[in-house]
DNA sequence: TACATAATGTTATATTATAACAATAACTTT
DNA sequence: AAAGTTATTGTTATAATATAACATTATGTA
């Protein structure tokens, strides 16, 4: 069973607003945003970050250097994870498709080799944008 | 047919060094190797590879801020990447697989939506590293 | 308690990327 | 060739993203 994890004083605050913005959100927005509950600095935020990612809490979207809470039941592949993300309004939402991360932790490379940890951010046009 | 794409000054110098390069290469690495060819602002080698990167000629490595040359006759799929990037020596190399190309291009998201677009980064250990 | 580990606070700095504006070069159309 | 248009270049300044280094405090464990 999974260790219950606990998150501390600075994480949960970070935690919680990501989790209740409707968008990702950038490590400079997040500290503007969490000022007022006293973290002042870019690294109190970053490492933060670096912990919830650890944990699988949220996870980056690499391409545009923002984070976003999984709502994939709190991750089981925090670290084999995919996204949409619309080209015009930016809209991002994490995949969940069993079929898709079967065929991707089972694909092997030319070498044979495989691979348990992936990020894979699919582009195009949202439904409300087409 | 293809237009036959030639390639400013500016993107040639860019071109050539990243593409003789055995690893990808960061902005400001570079910045300080083309300053000798008279290249000498941040500004002139990103506009430099955002028009490679457009053409197709070089693809960005977004979990790594670094930029490779397209050995995969000059990327069709400009816009459909694949790498493995080794987590200890960084090694990363371009996927270029057909059923992986074909499965990701052909997906469809819960709302039956489709993506031309994609890009995907394994992460594990190559063969030396294991 | 005593020890170890994780989290925090703080200042400074490194790294990555773009804005704004002016000047040239290359390509089209007449 | 002249005129108009678009792509590329040059330059300075600045914005946005991320980490180094060091000191302190809190938490977990033997
Ligand atoms: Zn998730
Ligand atoms: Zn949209
Ligand atoms: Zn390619
Ligand atoms: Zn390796």
């Amino acid at each position: 069973m999974n260790k219950m994890q606990t998150l501390s004083k600075n994480q949960q605050i970070i935690f919680d607003l990501i989790d209740k913005s409707p968008e990702p959100l950038k490590a400079y927005t997040i500290l503007f945003n969490v000022q007022k509950k006293g973290i002042k600095a870019p690294l109190q935020v970053y490492r933060a970050l670096d912990k919830l990612v650890e944990m699988g809490k949220i996870h980056k979207i690499e391409s545009r250097n923002a984070f976003i809470a999984c709502h994939n039941s709190s991750c089981q592949v925090a670290k084999a994870t995919a996204f949409s993300i619309c080209e015009i309004c930016e809209k991002i939402t994490e995949i969940s498709s069993a079929g898709l991360s079967k065929y991707l932790t089972s694909f092997k490379d030319k070498d044979g080799m495989k691979y348990s940890k992936y990020n894979l951010e699919f582009f195009g046009l949202c439904k409300k944008c087409r």
